[in-house]
DNA sequence: ACTTGTCCTGTCATGTCGTCAGCTTACCGA
DNA sequence: TCGGTAAGCTGACGACATGACAGGACAAGT
């Protein structure tokens, strides 16, 4: 469905040549977790992954392409954070419960994509069209159900009329993400890991049904 | 109070080195706004300060440290938005004003210094502690008074008791800076700057006082 | 005019970037 | 088994940013 795969100057990848793109991504983006963005030398990738600088060059147009491929794939991952949202309930306890699993899993997911979605969101902010676009295929896999979810209860007259539903979920989702990015600063307020997420909970409940959950 | 300026190898700069010190912060400081923070280069500064960059390297250890001068210069500015909160009710038709006022003033000073916070912001992600406790300096402004005013509530039996202040404070200071760092994000969900503010205003509210504000 | 200390720049060694020609390796049909 | 062909890899290279240094330019006081 994808296509082949190719390298820059037009070749298609076989087998070798597909796994030596493959173990560049792997190096690059276990570089990532450790080193900052900026730091990330192709000489570095190259030498990790026991090759040489040129023949990254023959997979990815540079460092940012790489990166972006990467992206690509979580991006494609994250869309199924959907799945925390579909078909669930925001009223009563069943309600507490789905904000609950729903903080729980997108934390748990942008943690195990710290990384690379950190560097996503800096491309995003600084206008980069195709951070952008991938930064919003994950966002909007959980952006959309939110907003239904609002708007449904509004129709249903238990939230406000002035209340805009897309402002509201993308405020909450957006939240979700930064706090998973930051999560260390709540360390220095005082804030347990484990205090966090009801009260992440919380805040989505309240912003969704603009109710105290029923526990 | 801050000491004197002084150039990289020890000297006291004076009145004319200050000046082209300052230059550089500032030609710095916009090319930030224009292009992504990975891309700017020395020689680029240089040139656009009418300089050399052998100049650069005479009061900068390099661009980061460059960088670091601008963001603490900001941060200090960013410590005024505890003026905000300060000895603001959180009742009635008060709190709203409050929440509204808040988040207007927020949002105002992270769109005015939006390149460099950016920057900021992605440096204390990826765990450099200089520009964490830069960030700290700003949000401690708004999280401290914040955690407080949602304490008192408690207090008073107005919220759950298993409500944690600092972590429902933190996690809304948190949304408001990374809304403002992704604001055209929210176009793309049909969601126009000025809906945008209320909307952010009654999240505020809720997560503080547990309650829909009076309007 | 001379001295002193500040300020700027030309120049250079170093290291990365990104490209290319050309060598090696794997696959395949005869 | 034996080429033939395409995939795969790398050494080498020009271009450029970095950061350090020494020495020239400049302003101010004597």
């Amino acid at each position: 469905m994808t296509g082949q795969v190719r390298t820059v100057d037009g070749r298609v990848a076989g087998r070798r040549g597909q796994a030596t793109r493959q173990k560049l991504l792997d190096c690059l983006s276990e570089m990532l977790s450790s080193s900052p963005y900026r730091d990330v030398k192709v000489i570095d990738v190259a030498r990790k992954a026991g090759t040489s600088p040129a023949t990254f060059y023959q997979y990815f147009p540079d460092v940012e392409g790489a990166v972006l491929e990467i992206a690509d794939q979580v991006a494609s991952e994250g869309a199924g954070l959907a799945e925390l949202l579909a078909g669930r309930s925001w009223a009563g306890k069943a309600g507490w419960l789905t904000a609950q699993e729903f903080v729980d899993g997108f934390l748990e997911f942008w943690r195990r994509n710290d990384a690379i979605l950190r560097v996503v969101d800096l491309g995003a902010a600084e206008g980069d069209k195709r951070f952008y676009k991938l930064r919003m295929k994950v966002l909007n896999a959980v952006n959309g159900p939110l907003a239904d979810a609002v708007a449904e209860l509004q129709s249903k007259g238990r939230v406000d009329k002035d209340v805009n539903p897309a402002a509201v979920a993308g405020s909450l989702v957006t939240m979700l993400s930064a706090v998973a990015s930051h999560q260390k600063g709540f360390t220095s307020w005082g804030v347990k890991q484990a205090e966090l997420r009801p009260n992440l909970a919380l805040l989505v409940h309240l912003g969704i049904t603009g109710r105290k959950p029923t526990k």
